[in-house]
DNA sequence: GACTTATATCAGTCGACACTTATATACTCA
DNA sequence: TGAGTATATAAGTGTCGACTGATATAAGTC
């Protein structure tokens, strides 16, 4: 399942939502699912599993729970890929930042970003 | 459709990569992903009208032809979005590219964003 | 106007995935 | 050890979206 497919759900990204603000229990995180979506336990569990095999969350023990948290490759992974299109729309931000930010993304990542054909058409 | 949604299918994600070079007739566009993924004239067209629907993508006429371009609001609604996550795997950029980037982004937003639980953990 | 090219829409099929209930696994505590 | 709690897995079902072939619409060409 591409990572693109996994933030899909509204599920998905509400549990995301919920442990960006820190770790969380399975239970925590379905406590507050449950309520807003109305699904049932399991339903939370495997999502919480898609959210682990998909790399967005790790889990650790403590005891008999299971502590979430967000992990970031795929959302790199994602930003990259969206950075083909970013010059479709930062381009009007003063140009300091955009290209400090730029350059540096390009160079980690050793790439050939976008700009090639400036997108975002007329330079004015 | 969720815009992330539109982003799970490989062929749409492809049609958007051919369209960051610039603007592609229906035609172009076909060719191109008909030889790759093998589907048919009616699927490609069909996917364009998602793009179409979901704002990632624009078309004008020219005579009987149909040009496609990228449409960046859709991209900087994803942006935004995970823009929530970005202190998870930005954090050890240089400071500075870093703030700029981040503040700027929220000023324009106005939103109060990521920062509050200090994300990534451990400073340092 | 007839023929061809460019593109979109229609109707139907099929597989994937999100959900449910039931149950398994594993830890806690008396 | 046995009851209770926390979480995951299993098996089955319904919905949705991606595809196909057929066809409609519109523009170019002779």
């Amino acid at each position: 399942m591409h990572a693109f497919d996994v933030l899909g759900d509204p599920v998905r990204r509400r549990i995301l939502e919920l442990l960006a603000h820190g770790e969380l229990s399975s239970g925590g995180i379905s406590g507050v699912v449950q309520a807003e979506f109305g699904i049932s336990q399991p339903a939370v569990s495997q999502h919480l599993k898609v959210l682990r095999d998909s790399g967005f969350a790790t889990v650790r023990a403590d005891g008999a729970r299971r502590l979430y948290a967000v992990d970031a490759p795929p959302f790199r992974e994602l930003d990259e890929w969206l950075g083909h299109f970013r010059g479709f729309w930062e381009q009007r931000l003063d140009s300091l930042e955009t290209e400090l930010a730029r350059g540096r993304r390009e160079r980690r990542l050793g790439a050939g970003g976008p700009g090639d054909t400036t997108p975002g058409g007329t330079t004015t």
